[in-house]
This record gives C-alpha cells, structure tokens and sequence, in this order.
DNA sequence: CGCCGGGTGGTACCGCGGTACTACGCGCCG
DNA sequence: CGGCGCGTAGTACCGCGGTACCACCCGGCG
C-alpha cells in the first residue's frame, strides 16, 4: 500500500484526488495540504511514501516546499501537478528535488503508474514535457562517461597533467596554481604547455573549453 | 493508426513484437530490420511512424542507425528498446536524437503508451532510468532561463558585449573576434574589458567559466 | 648497469591579453 | 540644444602566458 499525501490549495481538486486514490487498491490518501508550509508540516508528521504536489499555491509554493521537504531528507518522494506546462516551473522542480512531474490533465492509469514508480524510487515525467527535458540534456549533458573514454587526447595525459587541466578549468593562473599544487610556477608552466599539446589547444582558453566539454570541469565548482 | 518499424537482431524477439503491435487496435507493424543498416534502409522505404529499436546489434549497432536516421530527417520517430539499464547506452541514445529510451521488460502497455507518445511527437523515457537522467540534469543543466536572467552582470551587459562573451566562450582570440565582427582588435580589446569588468572576471579564462556556467556557450559549438 | 618516462625546476624570449586614457559619431531623450 | 549610452578606434604600457631548451631526480624495467 502506497501512502500519499495530497497538496493542492483548491478543495475540490483534493477531494478529486483521494476519491481516485482511495479507490485504487494500492494508494491510500492519509492526509491533505492546502499551501505550501502545511504540506512541509504534514509530511514531516505523516512521512507519506509519496507527496502529491500542486505548483499555484498561496503563500509557500510547490517549488519551495518541495525543496523543503526534500532537503529534510525524509524517505517521502515528491510528484509534481500542475495545469500549465511552462517550462519554469518544470526546471525549478527538478532542480528543487522533484522525483517526477506529471500535469493535471494526465489520465488516471498514468497518474497511478507515476505515483508507483515514484514510490518505488524511480523518476517520472510527462511524456510532453519529457521532449523539451531531452533536447536540453543531450545539448548541456557532455557525454556522460562516453566521450572522455573514448578520447585518445585526455587518455593520453597523465595524472598530474589531468589535475593541472582541472585547476586550469578552475579559472587559476599558472602562479596560483602552481602555489596550490605547491610547485615551482616553472613547473607549472611546464605541464600547461604539455597539457595544450596533448589535447591540442592554443592556449589555457581552449583548454577550459575542453575541460567543459568532456566533463572535466563542471558549472559551480572552484 | 500508427506504423511501426521492428529493429531487432533476434528473430524471435522481432515476432514478440509484431505479434503484441499487430493485436493492438492503433498500432501495425509495417517492416522489421535485423541490423543497423537495414533498418536505416527500411525507415527511409517505409517512413513509419516509429522505429523500435534493439541497441545490441551486429554490425552498425542501434546507437549508429538512430543517429543516422534522426540526421536523414524524416518523420520517423526512433524509440529505442534495451534490455540492460546501462548509463552508456541511455547517454549515447538520447544524445544520437532517440524521442525514448525504454527497458524490454516493460509491461505491454506501458510499450503502447510509449509508442503513442513518441509518435504524437512526445518523449518517453524509463521511469527506472530517469531518475539517473534528472540527477545529471539538474547537475548540468544551468537553470533554464532562470539564474541568467537574475544575475545583474549578465543583465548589466549590453547587446554587443553579450556577443563578445559568447565569442570568448568559444576560444577565440582577440584578433579572431575582431576578424569575425569586422571590427577593429582595438575595439574588441575595448569590449573585453568592459565584459571583464561587468561580469567580475579577472581574465578571459574565467569568462569563458562564467559563459558556460550561465548556459551562453555550449559543448559542441564554435 | 643503462635507459626511459614522469615530475620537477630553471632561463630566456616574445607576443597576446588586459589596463588606462582619450576620442569621435550616432541615436535617444529631457 | 546638450547630455548620455553605446559602439567604435587609437596609443602606450606591462605582465602573464606560452615556447624552446636544458637539467636533475627518481622509480621501473630490460
């Protein structure tokens, strides 16, 4: 039996809810959320498997209670509603911890197989929203562990030159880097310009740039 | 009515499919394929509606022939079919243009909705592997449209300046921008600095940084 | 033993990148 | 009209980055 804990600020969307939920054999509705800070409370006391999750919401929205919720780090999984698939809120539910993002119009049988699989700790998405989630992952998304194994350039680096390439995505000049590695600047220069031939850059920029692209250096870090 | 093309090595693993497709009302497989190269031939022939495909393949495997086929740029839609959840596979898939990626031991309807989505131009993916792709999705992919448009640095710079950032980004030199935008290098030099200055970088190093963590170049360009 | 690869270090040189400052034409707006 | 933001352009200066070349130490290996 999943539990489910049903957020939404309109009354009549939650009754519609557990009326479906709890005619289902394997959901059963324990408890109810009209904004964003009961749902926060109500999770924390009832520690649902799964929360459903209404994005329009007085006061604490969907998005900061989700992020909420899922930085308290209980064992319930969060599974965005919402009517409008605009492509804010979708970002900022992934992003805020979401495990899945379904819109309202879904059917039935979709809604119950999004609430199993994220109980079951997988992940779902609305098949139309899942287009505009793929286009931006294939383009941002380097090659997962693909393209870095397969390119002779970074295999043939060795370790230290690998740690000089990451510092140098890092935005660090050759004197900070080399007083971080606690080296000579010398030295430093010295696996720069290996680094530059082996994976054929110009110079540091290009290098920052192929660190980007295979992974090596990663938006946040530094 | 929806036509589908079957991709798959094994002969028997062909006719589990058609058999399922061809008792649905919506759904008739019009063609199979053993290999990659066939089904490359097939597609561009029949133009169905969807491909499914097998990713093991002899010769040119599932990965190759949806690359080949989304570049063909026809109106088939390739869904491909796995029986392992390996990250390599879902990376390289998505990244070669597939509109889904889905585990062979999914329940029959699940394979009809997926096939329905694809061919409505929608996007399916796994549950069980989607968890993994928002994980480095959120990871990766900046914030949307969001964080850009907070941050007052990138707000501060102008139309051209944005352009000479973007250019930067792509690892080109002073010279090279001043080539490209027919300008001088001196105006160029100009720019730069002021873009340094807005955005809070000491040099073009940590432009380039700054340019990828905001989402303004991109892995594969320039 | 000698050789070799990798890490370390140094010297010398030059050019691109970045800064500081000035300047002019243009379009917009009070 | 005068001011201002923006794009354009120039000069002068300096330092970091990159290159070329050489050198030493150390560990592994034939």
């Amino acid at each position: 039996m999943t539990t489910v804990l049903v957020v939404d600020d309109q009354q009549l969307q939650r009754y519609g809810f557990r009326v479906l939920l709890d005619s289902m054999p394997e959901t059963e509705v324990v408890g109810e959320a009209a904004n964003g800070a009961e749902a926060v409370r109500r999770t924390a006391e009832l520690r649902p498997d799964v929360v459903l999750m209404d994005v329009r919401m007085p006061g604490v929205d969907g998005i900061e209670a989700t992020r909420r919720i899922v930085e308290a780090g209980g064992r319930s999984r969060v599974l965005v509603l919402t009517t409008f698939d605009v492509d804010e809120y979708v970002h900022a539910a992934l992003r805020a911890g979401a495990s899945g993002f379904l819109l309202k119009d879904a059917r039935p049988e979709e809604l119950l197989a999004g609430i199993r699989a994220v109980a079951g700790g997988d992940a779902v998405i609305a098949p139309a929203l899942t287009r505009r989630i793929l286009d931006e992952y294939a383009r941002y998304v380097p090659t997962g562990r693909n393209a870095p194994d397969e390119d002779p350039r970074l295999a043939s680096l060795t370790e230290r030159e690998r740690e000089i390439l990451v510092a140098i995505g890092k935005g660090w000049t050759n004197g900070e880097i080399a007083a971080r590695f606690v080296v000579s600047e010398s030295t430093v220069k010295t696996h720069v310009g290996r680094v530059l031939a082996k994976i054929g850059a110009r110079d540091r920029v290009q290098a920052v740039i192929f660190a980007y692209d295979r992974g090596l250096a990663r938006p946040g870090a530094g």
